[in-house]
DNA sequence: CGCGCGATTGTA
DNA sequence: ACAATCGCGCGT
C-alpha cells in the first residue's frame, strides 16, 4: 500500500534509510529502491537547502511527500522526495532502482531512462496516480551506510544508503 | 548582468 | 583524467 503522509515526515535520515527495499511507481515503471541519500536544511553543509530557501532549494522547506527534480551539469536530472514538515528543510535523493530488467545506479541515469525531468517537479506522491512510493510484500531494511557522493562538504556524515548486496540478488528473483 | 560551478556519467 | 552543457546563486 501507498507510504502515508507520516512516513515522509519523519527525519529525512529516517526516511532515506526506510526507502530501501520500497517499490517506486512511476508511469508504466515498477521498481525496488536500491540507494539513497539524505540531504538536510541549514545544519547540513552539502544540502541544497544549507543557506536558506532559494528558487531551488524552497521546494525542500515545503510539505513532505512532494518530487524534487533539478538539473545536474546541464545534463542530468536527479529525483529528490521531500521530507519533514512544512518549515523543515529535507529532501531524499534517489540514486538507484531496480526494474525487472535492469538495475540503475545512479541518479542521472536513473532518470534519464525513466524520462523523469522537469516536467515532474513538484508533484505530490500522496495525490499522484501515477507517480507512487509503496510498501511491498518483501519488506527488509538492511543497508550499508556510507559517506554522500560526489559532494565536497560535509563528507564526515554517512547519509548515503546502499541495499545489502544479497538482499538485491533475493529481491530480483521475485521482481 | 556576467561568471563559475555542480547531489553525474561515459569516454580516453 | 576530462569533456559535455545549463540553470542557479552570488558578486559586481
Amino acid at each position: 500500500m501507498k507510504l502515508e503522509e507520516q512516513f515522509y515526515e519523519l527525519s529525512t535520515v529516517e526516511v532515506a534509510q526506510k526507502l530501501i527495499g520500497k517499490t517506486l511507481i512511476y508511469n508504466n515503471f515498477k521498481g525496488i529502491i536500491t540507494e539513497t541519500e539524505a540531504y538536510r536544511g541549514e545544519d547540513d553543509a552539502a544540502s541544497h537547502a544549507y543557506k536558506g530557501p532559494t528558487s531551488r532549494s524552497s521546494i525542500m522547506f515545503g510539505p513532505p511527500a512532494h518530487v524534487y527534480v533539478y538539473m545536474i551539469y546541464g545534463i542530468y536530472y536527479c529525483l529528490n522526495i521531500v521530507t519533514e514538515k512544512e518549515g523543515s528543510a529535507g529532501a531524499v535523493l534517489v540514486r538507484g532502482i531496480m526494474l525487472p530488467d535492469i538495475h540503475l545506479n545512479g541518479p542521472g541515469k536513473l532518470c534519464r531512462h525513466l524520462n523523469i525531468d522537469k516536467k515532474d517537479h513538484g508533484i505530490n506522491l500522496l495525490s499522484s496516480t501515477n507517480f507512487n512510493i509503496i510498501n511491498n510484500e518483501l519488506e527488509l531494511n538492511q543497508f550499508n551506510a556510507t559517506p554522500r557522493v560526489g559532494i565536497k562538504k560535509a563528507t564526515d556524515k554517512l547519509w548515503r544508503f546502499v541495499m545489502d548486496n544479497n538482499l538485491m540478488v533475493n529481491k530480483l528473483k521475485k521482481l
